[in-house]
DNA sequence: TTAGTAGTTCGACAGTTGTATAATCATCTG
DNA sequence: CAGATGATTATACAACTGTCGAACTACTAA
């Protein structure tokens, strides 16, 4: 699975994109807003726990984030943690600005 | 047709998700670009000058872009034009790192 | 008012996507 | 090894959405 890497400042060619729809739905924000309110590592049983859906679903929602490169998911054992990228999420943001207004 | 207000620095209710929706859409966010680079204002008719679709998607997607806040779209005589709202980006980016961050 | 241009709204359709269940893979433990 | 538990993948489906053409509204000019 390719997952871009995290040259600070800087998004990989298609990035940008693949952000935008990964923030778009409501759940899977909430979800990458979960594992940003964990210190440090969150753990997958804790997202399932949290969200009336399917294990499923959370694993779906979870690849997508990890595929944007806004988070990191690293097997532990049988478990697996997920943990926020906050450099991805401000190079983001930067860009966003940059291009939505003109670079001012 | 609800328009959020332009408070600087916060986002009325639901408008954060609405932005996220807006932004998914590369083409969407192309015309947002487009807008953005034009000098104080963009002439609808320019927007159809420069994509490949037809009238109803661009006023479609403009309609869109307005709902969520991040463009002002202004009736003059026949003509409509848009303006980028910075402070709107501005305030989405902010609040992204925010929450998408856990604050830090 | 009539004709023409600019922009929006309507109805429909194809492609996408969030979701669930079931099957499969991965890991640990006895 | 077998069994149990954690997580991913496969398949399917309902809901959503980007797109278009056509009908409609808004404005201008003759």
């Amino acid at each position: 699975m390719y997952v871009p890497t995290d040259q600070p400042g800087h998004l990989a060619p298609g990035q940008f994109e693949r952000i935008a729809k990964a923030l778009s739905d409501p759940r899977r924000f909430a979800v990458l807003e979960k594992i940003a309110a964990a210190e440090c590592e969150c753990p997958y049983q804790s997202l399932c726990a949290h969200f009336p859906v399917s294990k499923a679903t959370i694993s779906h929602h979870l690849k997508e984030l990890v595929q944007a490169g806004l988070v990191d998911s690293e097997r532990d054992g049988q478990f697996v943690n997920a943990r926020v990228r906050p450099g991805v999420v401000e190079a983001y943001a930067a860009e966003l600005i940059r291009r939505a207004t003109g670079g001012e």
